[in-house]
Formats: structure tokens, sequence, C-alpha cells
RNA sequence: CGGGGCGUAGCUCAGCCUGGUAGAGCGCUACGUUCGGGACGUAGAGGCCGCAAGUUCAAAUCUUGUCGCCCCGACCA
């Protein structure tokens, strides 16, 4: 008598995803929506998420010669104004402080009073107010090049906010550099362009292509801007990092200057990168399924949860004791050269309940210990990129023994799968008609999941963005070589103008 | 800032049209039976029905005002 194949999470993507990345999140326990408009609480499973992304990337940011720094969340107005692209790229966005003090208002309320001479703003990104700083660290050649991360929380007035993905507030990192030349500043926004790949693929095993901005999706400012974008389950496009090279327009509208060894006065170059909480977004529409968030194991917080299963006391004191001590073996075992994370789950809950929280959640493997495996010297596990149905008996020492390469294959299992998704989806369009057809719901109903990734000729023509704005398509990136199928140097024309083109650029609907 | 919708238990919502003592499911607490695929039963706790004014013998329900939130658009890591 098969039952219906139930999940954990409703609607199913296919359904209707948005609520299903809603559902998720909550099933998860990651983060809810907070009190205050557009902000989010992180909760602790969330969070620990977000310490152990923190945690790798800091290592490799120090790994390739930065350090970390600290500056103010409040940028002085006048400072803003001083870029002026970037000025008109943020204004919109901006929460503006004006006053640094309250009094009672006379009916039991409060209001503010001392005005600011002059506005402060809450700082959406920091180039403003570390530039400032870097303009009086750098006086000489021999001051360069700076090379500071920081770790903070910014804030953007967004309009239309999602967990994770788009909030009013949220935690991030922007390194922030400044060279004596042009070709060193490249290499460095080159450079953390590849730690952001190599992290991405080898740690979230989540595929992405890295690739430049057009001139219209550019961060406000910068010469250029280079990219990662990722494809979610829904075929949509991520941007999951950026880095920026600034050439030396901040520079100059904030006098970062020094004497070259030639003892010429010239502009630094800088650079500045960034990834966001957005990157858990990213991890939960890589991955997750209909039964919930699914974990890389690099990244989760418990790469292994043992679910005791008794019925008495003296079951319960057995049980937790041969737990306790596989715990510890486990504990002593490496994996991605560090001790393997295990967790006990004692709580009171019926086991079934227990168990799904930790689908749910996305635990990498969950082992069930009952009684059974107790007197068999065995352990029952389930991993969670396989169905929660589908449970293996494992003698307890193999399984001990194995922990870490079937972490390792979980990990690189979610990467291909992932991998494979994407290449599936992605494909070249050498005509308009197609990329229409391409790019347009077959169900206007629920047009969530349709299209892909197209690699187009194109050229920067006012056509283009017409066919682009009609169907709300943009363009992520002209990927670099060998990133992408289709996506190498070679000559075509560009589907909307007729234009010659020298490379194709990936096109998607974007998150 | 335009267009639509909603504020009732911790959560999701019904009740409003047609005014008459505040409801359901989930969650929570206790006890019992259960327990290796999300249990069931019994009992219980929990509400200025967003706020203010008005109409009325009587307002969650009708009227007006107000505040807040959500969705769609423009903007966006």
């Amino acid at each position: 008598m098969a039952k219906a194949a139930k999940n954990a999470i409703s609607p199913t993507r296919e359904a209707d995803y948005p609520e299903w990345y809603q559902q998720v999140v909550k099933a998860a326990d990651l983060a809810e929506v907070s009190p205050v408009r557009g902000c989010m609480v992180i909760k602790p499973w969330g969070y620990a998420i977000w310490e152990h992304i923190q945690q790798v990337l800091d290592r490799m940011f120090k790994e390739t010669g930065h350090q970390n720094a600290y500056f103010p969340l409040f940028i002085p107005l006048s400072y803003l104004e001083k870029e002026a692209e970037h000025v008109e790229g943020f204004a919109k966005e901006c929460a503006v402080v004006t006053h640094h003090r309250l009094e009672p208002d006379g009916e039991g309320g409060l209001r503010p009073t001392g005005k600011l001479e002059e506005p402060l703003i809450v700082r959406p990104t920091s180039e403003t107010i570390i530039g400032a700083m870097y303009a009086k660290w750098v006086q000489s050649y021999r001051d360069l090049p700076i090379l500071i991360n920081q770790w903070a929380n910014v804030v953007r007035w967004e309009l239309r906010t999602r967990l994770f993905l788009r909030t009013a507030e949220f935690l991030w990192q922007e390194g922030h550099t400044a060279h004596a030349t042009s070709e060193e500043a490249v290499e460095e926004t080159r450079k953390m362009l590849d730690v952001y790949a190599t992290f991405a693929q080898d740690f979230m095993a989540m595929p992405v292509v890295k690739g430049e901005k057009t001139a219209g999706e550019r961060f406000p400012g910068a010469v250029d801007t280079y990219c990662i974008e990722s494809m979610m389950q829904d075929r949509k496009a991520l941007q999951a990092g950026t880095s920026h090279f600034l050439g030396q327009n901040f520079a100059k509208a904030q006098e970062i200057k020094f004497l070259s060894a030639e003892g010429k006065e010239e502009f630094a170059w800088t650079t500045s990168w960034g990834v966001s909480t957005r990157l858990i977004g990213a991890l939960i529409m890589t991955h997750s399924d209909d039964d919930g968030l699914v974990l890389p194991p690099r990244l989760a917080p418990s790469q292994i949860v043992i679910l005791p299963i008794y019925r008495n006391d003296e079951e319960k004191a057995t049980v937790m004791e041969y737990c306790e001590s596989l715990k510890k073996e486990l504990q002593a075992q490496q994996y991605s050269e560090e001790r393997i994370r295990v967790a006990i789950d004692a709580r009171d809950l019926r086991g079934g309940e227990k168990a799904w929280q930790h689908v749910k959640k996305g635990v990498p493997i969950r082992l069930e210990i009952g009684p059974r495996d107790v007197a068999g010297g065995a352990v029952f596990m389930a991993r969670r990129d396989g169905s929660p149905t589908e449970k293996t008996g494992i003698p307890r020492a193999e399984f001990v023994s194995k922990a870490a390469s079937i972490l390792a294959e979980i990990q690189d299992n979610l990467f291909q799968r992932a991998l494979k998704f994407r290449n599936e989806n992605t494909r070249p369009i050498d005509s308009l008609a197609e990329f229409e057809k391409y790019f347009t719901p077959k169900n206007a109903n629920e047009p969530e999941i349709h299209g892909g990734f197209a690699m187009c000729h194109w050229a920067d023509d006012l056509a283009m963005h017409e066919v682009l704005a009609r169907l709300k398509v943009t363009i992520r990136c002209i990927p670099h070589d060998g990133q992408i199928a289709g996506g190498d140097a070679e000559a075509g024309t560009c589907i909307f103008s007729g234009k010659p083109s020298t490379r194709r650029g990936l096109f998607a609907k974007a998150y």
C-alpha cells in the first residue's frame, strides 16, 4: 500500500517557486521578517551558516594578503556627493540621519530634536568614507598597496524585499584596496573575483560564471565590474558576488594622491569587492528540494546529527552512551581540514518529527541510533542528498572511517547536480524569434519557471534594450573565456541589431 | 510615488454583506496510550476584533478619519 509521496515543503518548487523559497527559510528556521520594515532577523541556524561563510572567506582574504579593519556606519552627506555617478546610483535608497536627540512631545511620545548641521547617511557601501581615510594614509608609492577588508552591515532602502536576497539592511564584507598602478589594481580585481568563484564552487557547491558587467549594469562609479553569476532552480540568474575596478574615479574625487618613485604626483587606482548574506539565498535556491534546505557539508553548521531513539529510561541510558562515544569518535575524524561537526539531538520529541526537522534544516547526514543499532554495533544512516526514506544500516566502525569521504561525496554530488542543471538550461540562441520564445512563459499565470541562460551575440544598442525591457531579461555578464559553453570569444552577429559581435553575452531573467 | 488588498488567539485565518455574550485549525501546557516515516485521545491556558470618533438600546460587524502591513509596478548586492 504505497502512500502518496509527501513533501515537507508546501508548495513544491514546481507549484510556486517564490512561496516555496519562503517556506524553506521558515522550515529551516533560518530567519524571519522583523518588526522593522524590510529588515530580517537572522536566527541561530541561519547565522551559523553565515559564520561558516565568513570563516572561510576571511581565511582566503588573509591568504591573499588582506587585513581587516572597521570604518564608521555613518557617512557625511558631502562625502557621497563627491562622486557624481556614485551618488546617483545610491541616492534613491539611502537612510538619512538628521537629528541626534529625542525629547518628550508632551503627549507621552518622543520627537526628534537637535538637528544636525550636516545630515549623515547610513552607509549603503563604504567607498567614500574609506577613500577619505586612504587619502590621509597615502603619501608615497611606498604606502601602497593598501589591502583592507571590512565585515559590516550596510543599509539600502529597498522597496521590495525578500529574506536574504534583498533586505533593507544586510551583512556583508567589502574589500577596498588602493594601488600605484592600473595593472596592479586590475589584477587585484580579478584575483578577488577568483577567490569568490573558488569559494562558491568549492564550498557552496555552486557553479558560477565569472564575467564582466556591461556599461549599463556596472557599479556606480566603477570603470569595470566583474561578477559571478549563478543559476537558481527556477532558472533565473543570481549575482552572487562582485569585484570592481574603480580606476582613478574615486581617488580623484577624494584626492588619494601619492608621489611616485619618479617624484611625480599621481592618483591611486582603487578597487572594491563584496559578497553578502545574499549568498545564503543563493545556497538555498541552488540545492534545496521539496523537503527543505539542503546544505553542502563544508558549510553545514552540523555535518552529522545523531538522533537517539529509545522507549524507556533503561534504553535511553545505553543508547545515549553509545551516541556520546560515537560522537567523540566522529569528531576525531577530519573533513575539509577540520574536525567533523557532529551534534546529538536528545530533545524529548517524537522520533519522526525530530528527524524531519533535520531534513528541513538540511543536515547532510542523519544517524538514527536505537537499541537495535546498539546491539548490532551499527548506525542507521540517511543522506540529505538522497530521499528521506532511503536509510542504510552500516557497521559503526565502517561508518566512522568512511564519514569524511561520504561528506566529500555529498559535497561533490551537490555540485555536479547543480552544474548539470545549469548546463541543461543554458543554450546558444541565434535569432530574435527564438530569444523571445525562450523568455516568454508558457503559462502566463505561473511565469516563475521558464527560460534559463541564453548565450547570444549582442551589441550595446537601443534595439537590444527595447527587447530586454519588454521581456524583463537582462544581460548578466560577458563571460570570461572557459566559463560556460558558448561563452568564449567568437565572431557573430547581434541578434537584436544585426551589428557585428566578437563574443556572446549571458542573458537571463534575474533576481 | 502610482494601482490593488488586509489588520480578529503565538501563527494561518473564518465570522462582517443581513449589528445581539469571540470562533476554527495549527502551535503551546498537563496526563494517558504511543514511538526506527511528520501520532492519537482527554483536559487546559491564551483576545482592548489595529487605533480614534460617530450612528445605535446594542458595533469585530455600519459610517468617517487615522496608523500599520502585504501584493503588483518603477529601483536594486
